[in-house]
DNA sequence: GTCTATACACTGATAGAC
DNA sequence: GTCTATCAGTGTATAGAC
């Protein structure tokens, strides 16, 4: 059929990747690289198998297009940590994103966290140089934050691994944490008692007064 | 060949198997249930393929018996916190046995996260009874310390979640924990470091006094 | 741009000699 | 108990009609 609107052909493939990508990141954090099948991932899509050739030409294409949104993703919620004006701010919303993020993306938590189990044969070069920098940069900040004396003098970095652990937690092991709940998902009021209790041990245990902890807002709901 | 010692079969079947289960522990962390191939397993652990299938008769089988070792080895370092007589002293030394484990066994790690990950299809029952149940024993303890006032009232569930999620981020991300740190792997005192401030921020970060953390002994090497 | 039919490679599992 | 050869099933990717 001839296109009538220049554009309907390109918003035609923009909008069949992204249903592919949708089901893809699902299928991948569900069964790893290894277990899924581009015929589940094409049922899921609603497209025949041969169209996900057509708009990724291998499933490493697609896996990669996959692993890549998931970063930006998670480089967005690194932003807040600079508009911060100190360690309570900084910290306690950089947790809030995280969290927020494990809530709404599991499936792209999982799907990093498989990535980096297995040898990271994809994100290699982005942990060597933007995590890297960025982690390295971070580190500062705090650094100079337990030189003003606004928090004890512990260790930058194994603060953040501890953040994201724990954050990615509710993302990555979402089907224990089901389990331990009676079976059900963590409701609305259960998701804010989860971060409430999370900045609440990792602020007072880095030593921001209490105060301040009890001055933050609650976060995006 | 006749075996003059009756034995001779057993032991070379017990030495087999954990050859095999040794191998395919690696095998099944660094590539999933899914990417895992038998033929590397066996090429890992020195075995004709085929032998494979004589000792565990499927893959399933095999993985199986990873999950459960893991579990028991799991297990075993729940234990340290019913010897214990509060909250610095049991909940430091659960903290070091965990970060331990992730130290000595990061493959099993890595085949539990990736086991829960992918939804428990093998461990599922598990999940429903033997951690439920260990859980909820350990939230009564910890409810018990909180009643003394030996600690702050905060959520035992999800301070558990923190341990959990940030011991096991050591194994389950050491790749990532690597390119972190100049590309080589945590040596002996960057391990200690490393259970000092998770100890160190935890415990602050439920109220524990300061004395009683600069108190504890520093863990196994 | 869509979809059916199919080629080709790979892998889990087995048969059967030793 | 060991190992080679092989089968059967599955999955990625493509060819080619529409």
């Amino acid at each position: 059929m001839a296109q009538r609107d220049p554009k309907s052909k390109k918003i035609i493939r923009q909008q069949n990747e992204t249903l592919i990508l949708r089901a893809a990141e699902k299928v991948f954090a569900e069964a790893g690289f290894g277990g899924a099948k581009m015929q589940v991932i094409a049922d899921l899509a609603g497209l025949p198998k041969a169209n996900l050739h057509y708009y990724f030409p291998t499933k490493e294409t697609l896996y990669r297009r996959v692993v890549e949104e998931i970063f930006h993703i998670w480089l967005d919620a690194a932003a807040v940590f600079e508009a911060s004006s100190g360690p309570a701010e900084g910290i306690g919303a950089y947790i809030d994103a995280k969290m927020e993020i494990s809530r709404r993306h599991p499936a792209g938590s999982k799907v990093w966290a498989a990535e980096v189990m297995h040898g990271a044969p994809v994100i290699q070069e982005w942990l060597e140089t933007t995590l890297d920098t960025w982690t390295n940069g971070r580190i500062e900040v705090i650094e100079g934050w337990i030189r003003q004396g606004r928090m004890d003098p512990i260790s930058p970095r194994h603060l953040l691994y501890m953040i994201w652990a724990t954050t990615q937690h509710y993302a990555d092991f979402d089907h224990q944490v089901t389990a331990l709940n009676g079976g059900r998902a963590l409701n609305d009021a259960e998701w804010t008692d989860a971060k409430a209790a999370v900045k609440r041990i990792v602020l007072k245990g880095i030593g921001v007064s209490s105060a301040e902890i009890a001055a933050l807002p609650d976060g995006p709901d």
